[in-house]
DNA sequence: AGAGGATATGTCATTTTCGACATAAGTCAA
DNA sequence: TTGACTTATGTCGAAAATGACATATCCTCT
């Protein structure tokens, strides 16, 4: 993996490859998070697509303007339930939810 | 829905419309219930498929036999993450992903 | 410049999910 | 039947994820 791509993971919190862990993560982990940056970047585009801001999406998850924040942000904290969520309540389809999936990583 | 089936999904866990909760659950948080259990089906196919017992499966992604029967009976406190972990280390392509999850609900 | 709205970041208490363990209940061959 | 596996279910303390809140930063206006 890249430095430059390791560095902008563990800014969001992600341990990629520490001191202890030479070998990084598994193929299954990678899988996860990159899917997790693709819905990210996704839950991104569909809002500002609707031209919500993130308080007004965060209300219609029951959820808040910080965390809907870290969710585009990629923040680790974030589950891919609550990615889903947002993406299902922003008008996501399975099918587009399926070439997601299909496309990330 | 049907009597039959959300009875089904509270043994599972799941709070399906409550007394407080005439209208149930809105069409996202059935997706979501929908597309775990597709995967929690997926994932004992192919454990047994591949003719690994639930202990075995659990080894392999560091976890232990009980979590595997939770997570194929399709209990609730289960996680979508923790359901993909499986199905990725069980060999599961983002192809067959994809698919599962333009199947469910 | 300053005001107002949006977004980013950090923290915290509560809730959810976790692995682990014990144990019950199945399955099946000897 | 007995015994060896395997799976189901319940419980627990630990760890992760959550919504909420405060506050900082960033943009657009005027």
């Amino acid at each position: 993996m890249k430095e430059a791509k390791r560095n902008a993971l563990e800014k969001k919190g992600w341990r990629v490859g520490s001191a202890g862990d030479l070998l990084g993560l598994s193929d299954e982990e990678m899988t996860l998070i990159e899917l997790k940056l693709v819905m990210a970047r996704s839950v991104k585009v569909r809002r500002q697509g609707s031209r919500l801001s993130q308080e007004q999406l965060a209300k219609m998850i029951h959820s808040s303007q910080s965390r809907v924040a870290k969710m585009e942000a990629g923040d680790r904290s974030v589950s891919i339930e609550l990615l889903l969520r947002a993406l299902l309540r922003l008008g996501t389809t399975k099918r587009e939810l399926a070439r997601m999936i299909a496309d990330a990583a």
